[in-house]
RNA sequence: GGGAGGUUGCCCGAGUGGUUAAAGGGGACGGACUGUAAAUCCGUUACUUCGGUUACACAGGUUCGAAUCCUGUACCUCCCA
């Protein structure tokens, strides 16, 4: 267990926004304390955006502060208006409790759960399920001006839209979060509540009413957003999150969103998701000034990511597709190097005979996915974008025969750099 | 219940009887340049057996000809009760 200071590492890590009188958390923090941070359970598998603050309980965790996951079974069913413009669709309740259970076993991955500073793994719909809604009213609305709710960014910045307004669902939300925090206080002792800078509000609004229930006075910390350089969410691509499910995002499509992080971010997402270390991070920042095209920082953050969350397995599956991918011609290769590496690249099967009589590279394109139709999969080969097994081809008119097979029964097909799909004959 | 307006391609948005497969922008895709980056530039962005075929909420109608006019239906927004 490592004796440096939680804030100290945070600081250089730039990973504090804000925080209550930092005098006081420093005191605080001198002791073993427990701490939490709050995951909504909005999918089944968590993604890169969850990391940020699951990453925060870890390193308090490695400080020697416990931590505790919450996830919000019944938070979740309210809608967090905090960061979003509309109204949220509601989830139903079983869908809820699988996105609960598949997030609950992922992030079990990442926290020890022994020794001294074992962590906790809570859903709040325990304890806010058996309140009444006369009960929770008076025992915990009573607490809550609401001219101080109206006040709190996430519904002002709601009222004063006028096409998006705000449910009295969701203008509730804070109660529920902020409950969570005083529940966490009396009945494990937790006094600091971890979050993304856009969980302030609801941060506060628990530390006020702790104080007013219990006379406690509790503390919050937030990080800085995971955004990219142009403001946009870390981790959303053109298709959907980059999640850590293997089966949602394969290690080596994960692999690759991070080798392909710009210069601008590379940096932020080392010091805010790794856990390298200062020295290392110093010599990468350097490469990144004066080498940038050997993208030293990317694969490093690439390579750190992708064993943190898929294991050397799936390290080694991601770097060798990855040499594959990107490297000359692929001929000399047997059908299990090629599945091993490819396993994960979506694929069609078709008959030998197909092949034999010759199979119009166009169909075959549109038959594995490369291309929406066949006159998309026109497009491509007419653009240069086309490629069997690694070799361009501009022949409209191509047609594979069995002399195309890369091993014994695959055809490597690619449109453009970096999508792949691959062609397998039945024999 | 009454009145007004709207619904266009992945998205935004022009277009009010005929070179409109539909301006413009965004996105996406392909290419060039590079470093699997960013920026920039070029091209593409309904389907096709390359002959054509189907498209402007949906269903009919008027017309030589409709996204554009008429009728009905659905959904949305606003105003009055």
């Amino acid at each position: 267990m490592s004796k440096i200071n939680i804030l100290d590492e945070l600081s250089w890590r730039g990973l504090i926004h804000q925080s209550t009188e930092s005098q006081a958390l420093k005191e605080l923090l001198v002791q073993s304390q427990c701490v939490y941070a709050g995951f909504d359970p909005t999918a089944s598998s968590l993604h890169c955006g969850h990391l940020l603050p699951l990453m925060m309980l870890r390193r308090f965790q490695q400080c020697g502060h416990k931590p505790i996951a919450l996830v919000g079974g019944a938070t979740g069913m309210i809608g967090d208006p905090s960061g979003k413009s509309e109204e949220r669709v509601l989830l139903s309740p079983d869908a809820l409790a699988e996105n609960v259970d598949g997030m609950k076993a992922q992030m079990s991955r990442f926290l020890e759960f022994n020794g001294p500073a074992a962590a906790r793994l809570v859903n709040n719909y325990d304890w806010m399920s058996g309140w009444s809604y006369i009960n929770f009213l008076r025992d915990v609305g009573k607490n809550f001006p609401v001219n101080v709710m109206l006040s709190k960014d996430s519904v002002k910045g709601r009222l004063d839209r006028d096409d998006a307004g705000l449910s009295y669902t969701e203008f509730s939300y804070m109660l529920l979060q902020a409950y969570d925090f005083a529940y966490l206080h009396k009945e494990y002792g937790c006094q600091l509540q971890l979050g993304g800078s856009d969980q302030w509000g609801n941060i506060t609004a628990g530390i006020d009413l702790a104080r007013r229930m219990h006379g406690a006075q509790l503390h919050g910390l937030t990080c800085p957003l995971l955004l990219t350089s142009d403001g946009r969410k870390m981790g959303k691509t053109a298709t959907g999150a980059v999640w850590l499910d293997p089966h949602r995002t394969s290690p080596y499509a994960f692999y690759q969103y991070w080798v392909n992080v710009s210069d601008s971010d590379v940096l932020m997402c080392l010091r805010f998701l790794t856990e390298v270390e200062r020295e290392e991070y110093t010599a990468l920042e350097q490469s990144v000034a004066d080498e940038p095209h050997t993208r030293t920082a990317q694969k490093r953050l690439a390579q750190w990511m992708t064993q943190f969350v898929h294991g050397q397995e799936g390290l080694t599956a991601a770097t060798k597709a990855t040499e594959v991918f990107f490297g000359a011609e692929i001929n000399d290769l047997n059908d299990t190097q090629l599945s091993e590496i490819f396993h994960d690249v979506p694929s069609a099967t078709i008959e030998l005979s197909e092949l034999q009589n010759g199979l119009p590279l166009l169909d075959a394109l549109a038959k594995v996915g490369l291309a929406k139709s066949k006159s998309d999969a026109r497009r491509t080969i007419e653009q240069g974008g086309a490629y069997v097994n690694n070799r361009r081809i501009d022949a409209v008119d191509y047609v594979l025969t069995p002399k195309d097979l890369a091993s014994e029964s695959v055809i490597v097909l690619r449109s453009g750099k970096k999508k792949f799909a691959l062609l397998k004959v039945n024999q």
